[in-house]
Order: structure tokens, then sequence, then C-alpha cells
DNA sequence: AATAAAACTGTTATCGGTAACATTTATGTA
DNA sequence: TACATAAATGTTACCGATAACAGTTTTATT
């Protein structure tokens, strides 16, 4: 690998001349920057980033720090790391995937931190680096985050639309912000139609939902449509509704959120609000990496999230 | 943080003693050694793994390169970096995760790679650092992966003791390695068993499976057990036979193969064959780690999968 | 006790960059 | 023309570690 000095060299000038080409061209000469330019090209430089790191005190490290456990995390994180990874890879910075555990082992120049929990904030109130948040919460730290409140307001009304008399919302039964946020969607939708909101919520299992539907089968009416949390419990409340006999799409609707891997292996597809993950987590990265050369940076980046449509609600 | 010249001079010794104690201990007398490491627990001092770097050379980061198409992939690779992730950090390395596209961009020390294709095995091939596969192949490259014909052996073993009559095989289509090694395992626990063996094939997606199921329920006779080469056919034939009005475990049995994800969230849970992800992601780091700081490590690494029990084999 | 060999510790140069200061060259003004 | 000032380039020291060599002390041998 050509170093700054193979180039200095070549272009008769001193490395500190090539390292300003590199940084401050505007204190170069357009001569010697043509010189230093052809060097560069003819020996295909590359500048060495671990020796840029050493003078700069940096790690080019980024700590992505998944608090939830991993083994039963939904498949979305993958796309949240690929989107990441994607735009850190572009600026040369390297992705470090952490948990509770191993959170502090090794230095790095900013984290991004995702299914926090309340007792999290003092620690995270303490990291001395750029942080940003994966999904909302209410303590007043950056975040990214799909806007989940449009989400399930949009998808509430495109069920009214297709003509569903009843709604029932089937709710991730967890304080945590974006669960908030969903439910507020739902409701004031509802409201909105002078309705009367309905609310469920269970932990988010799919067999969770599937138990409901079939202990209250008889209870439930015709033309009624599940708006739920979850993908997960979407496809349980499908399953329930097979099981039982009902027919998907025609006498019941069901929908989800999330639209990343079980929305797509259900069966009929489920409708859905689908997050563009890769893209937020892009985003993400851009950020905090905005954060860390301190170009401002500041406040929450929320996507507004579109609906998939699937089978599982009528035309 | 506390650098070595820190340690050195609280310790009244030089830098040079304090990089003995760390790399090279035996050559350092035991009183001075007991020094050091006073001063460098007062000081509660970290090499700089950055300036370390730079002197021997390296980076410190692992490519991982998933070949595959991200965006429909199996949940598992989550769980392959979490494995991987753990190991590395460990060591103070960290993970770069790249796709096809952005596969050059940046150094590195080594590679793991994944979803290889026939085609890539030239650049593969050419990389001048250590490289692992994750995924076996058959053209000498090293990898890890699951004992994949012991697990189809083993597991139609299983469903013949369970007093299945018919064995069908589903398989995926596609001409890798790790399918001729599940089908070849079916075929010889069936062919052991004096029993002639009917394989198809589908492309990896859930419908596919539930199609064949529908359309050909006719000639489908009770007792039959389906062996599946991924959670994901499984997960469509368990389906189709639900539709069809099959019971299942009593007339019909259905087996997967990941254990990662989809045979839980399946309902009844899918008895599958189960890989242990990240146990298999954690050796691959190891065996890389090994291989950059060449202490031998070359063969594969082959683990036995084992059979999670779900509800879709009768007892 | 004198001397060679072995064991230990310290000094210097280096990895590939950058900041701060020093020097040279160009430009403007009286 | 002389001198102050600005602009462009070069020198040196340093980031935090390590290898190679130099120097010192200890131990062994005669």
């Amino acid at each position: 690998m050509a170093t700054l000095m193979d180039v200095a060299k070549r272009a008769n000038v001193s490395k500190m001349t090539v390292s300003r080409v590199i940084n401050h061209p505007d204190m170069v000469t357009n001569e010697l920057k043509q010189l230093v330019y052809q060097a560069m090209q003819e020996l295909d430089y590359h500048p060495n980033l671990i020796a840029k790191a050493l003078v700069n005190n940096s790690t080019r490290i980024v700590k992505l720090c998944i608090l939830e456990d991993i083994d039963t995390t939904e498949p979305y994180y993958m796309n949240l790391m690929v989107g990441i990874a994607k735009t850190l890879d572009l600026h040369q910075y390297s992705l470090q995937l952490v948990t509770r555990r191993n959170f502090d082992i090794g230095n790095c120049d900013g984290y991004i931190i995702t299914g926090m929990r309340k007792g999290d904030l003092d620690w995270i109130k303490k990291l001395d680096k750029p942080v940003i948040m994966f999904g909302e919460n209410r303590y007043g730290l950056d975040y990214v985050d799909t806007n989940n409140k449009a989400g399930t307001y949009r998808m509430a009304k495109l069920v009214l639309e297709r003509g569903y008399k009843h709604l029932v919302y089937i709710g991730i039964d967890s304080k945590e912000s974006f669960e908030y946020s969903r439910e507020a969607g739902f409701i004031q939708q509802v409201q909105e139609n002078q309705m009367i909101p309905e609310l469920y919520r269970f932990e988010n299992h799919s067999h969770l939902g599937e138990e409901f539907i079939t202990k209250h089968w008889d209870e439930i009416e015709p033309n009624t449509a599940f708006i739920c949390a979850s993908d997960r419990l979407a496809m349980g409340i499908e399953r329930g509704i097979a099981r039982c006999g009902g027919s998907i799409p025609n006498d019941y609707g069901v929908t989800g959120f999330d639209g990343v891997f079980l929305s797509q292996v259900a069966s009929p597809k489920i409708t859905t609000v689908k997050q563009s993950i890769i893209e937020m987590g892009s985003a993400c990265g851009e950020n905090l990496l905005d954060k860390i050369n301190s170009k401002s940076a500041q406040g929450n980046l929320i996507f507004e999230p579109k609906i998939s449509m699937g089978g599982t609600l009528r035309k």
C-alpha cells in the first residue's frame, strides 16, 4: 500500500503538502495540487485510517447496542444493521454489535442504541460520546423511528374505507413509547368516526393472538377487522380466525405492523404498516456520523410508514 | 486514558518494560512485573488498539460478506452475526458487514463469507487475507457448518420410529452443497429401511409448499410425514395440510430444518433440525482469529445438530 | 578475582498520518 | 526601492505502541 510519503516523493513535495491537498485543499496552489492528485492516482493511494485514527484519538468504531434479548428478537434487527452498516462502510467506519453484557468492552466514537428500557436512561445519559436511539422515546434522547401514530391512524382509516364495521386493536402489552403512539393513532381515527375504541393487549407472541380468537370466537361478529401492533400478533389472529373457520378477508380483516419478514410468510400475506428499516438504519448512521464530526445534527428523524398490501383486507 | 508512558512513569521503568510485561512477560523479573501490574491497575490501563494496529499493520476488522440478497433472507443471519460479534468483541476485533456491492471498500484482516455461489470461487481464492466460509462447500475452502447429512438422517429415523409409513422429502431447488447433503441423509435412512425415497424440490418459499399439498391432496395418504429442507417449506406444508383438513400430527407429520425463528411462530411449532447458529458463529470467529494470528487452524468445523421437538410429530 | 556468557532493562527509530511552528516566496504599500 | 504583510510550503514533534539494538547487571566458569 502506498503511503503519504510515497506520494510526496513522486510529486516532489513534502508529506505535509500531500496531507494538505487531502484535508485543506484551499491552502495549496493549483499547480501542486495537480501534481499531487496525479501521484495519488498513479500510486492508487488510499489513506491509512488507522494512522489517522491514532492522531485524531478516534476509533472509527460505532457500537450498536441491542438491549433486548436478541435470541427471541424479531428479524427486523437484521435489516436495521444492514442499513447502518451500509452508511458506516461508506464513511469507512465499522459497526460493532454489542449487548448488555459486553457493552463497555473496547472504545468507540459513538453509539446507536435500541430496545432501551426506563432503567437504562441513567447510564445512557452519562455516555460521553454521541448517541442516537433507534425507536422513539420520551426522555429527550434523539431518535430515529417510524411515525407510529400515523401508521395505525392511516391503517384504521383504510380498514374503515374497506367497509369493516367493527375495529379491534390488538396491542403489545408493554409500556414502551412506540406502543402508546400506535394506540393513540388507532384511537384518534376511531373517535373521529364516532366509534368507541376497543383495545386488547398481549405479549408479542403469535399464539397469544390465536388463543384470544379461539376463546372469544362466538362473541366476534363478522365484519370485524383487527388492527395489530405487530406482524407477530397479526399472524396469530389470522391463524385463529382460519382455525375457527372464519373467512379472511371477506368476513374478517387483519392488519399488522412492521412488514419486514413475517407478513411475507403468512398466508394470506398480511396487509401491514411497512417500516423501511434499512432506510431508517442508514439515516441513523448518517445522523450519528454528523454528530461525531460535530456537524450540528440534532433532533429526531421520523419516517412516514407505507401500507403494504397483502390479502387480509377485502377490496 | 492512561498510556504506556503513564504506566512506565508510575512504575519507574521504561515504556519498553511495560510493553514487555504485556507481550513477553517471561523476559521481565518478577519484581518489576509486580510494580508494573500495580501501576496498570491503579491507572486502569487499557492498551490502545489503534496504536497497536498501526505498528502491526493490521486493522482489527473482520468482514462478514453476506452474498445472498439480504432483504429476503432468513432471520438466522442475525444469530450468525451475534455469534461472530460475540467472539470478535472478546478479542477486540470489530465486525464489518458487507455485501456484494461494497465488498472491497476499506481494509480488513480477514473474511467470513456466506451464501457463496459457484461463480464466486475465483475472487474468493484470490483474497490475500484469511478466509472462512459459513456453510459447507466442495471447493476445498475451509468452512463451518452443521452436519447437514446427519440432520436429515436422524430426523428421518425419528419419523420412522414414530410410526409414519410414508416419507416424503421436500427439498430446496438449488444446487448448493448443503442441499445435496440433506438429501443424502434422507435417502440413506430411507434405503436402510428398504423403502424407496420420494423427493420433491421447490424454491424456498412457504407458499410453494402449501400449493404442493393442496394440489396433490387426494394422492396423499394418511400416515405420511414430510421431511423438509427448511422451516419455511415446513411451514407451508403444515399450512397446506391444515387447510385441506388433515390432522397434524396424528395423520400427517411435518419436520423442518433450521430452528431459528420460523419453527417457533408456526402453529403447532415445527419439530425441526435445530442448528445452533450462535455457537457456530462464535466458532467461525474463533477459527478466523486463529488463522489471522497464524495459529495453524485449518480444516472444517462441523456441528452436530439437535432435534428440537415441536408439535408436528406424534408421540 | 578476572572474564565470558546470559539475563535483564533502556534507547532509538518506526508505523502513517496531522498540528504547530519555521521558513521561504509572493504581493502590496509607502 | 525598501519593508511589512500575506500566502505557500517545509520541518519538527507527536499520537501510542513495538522491534531491533545498545547498555547494564547478574551469574557462571576458570
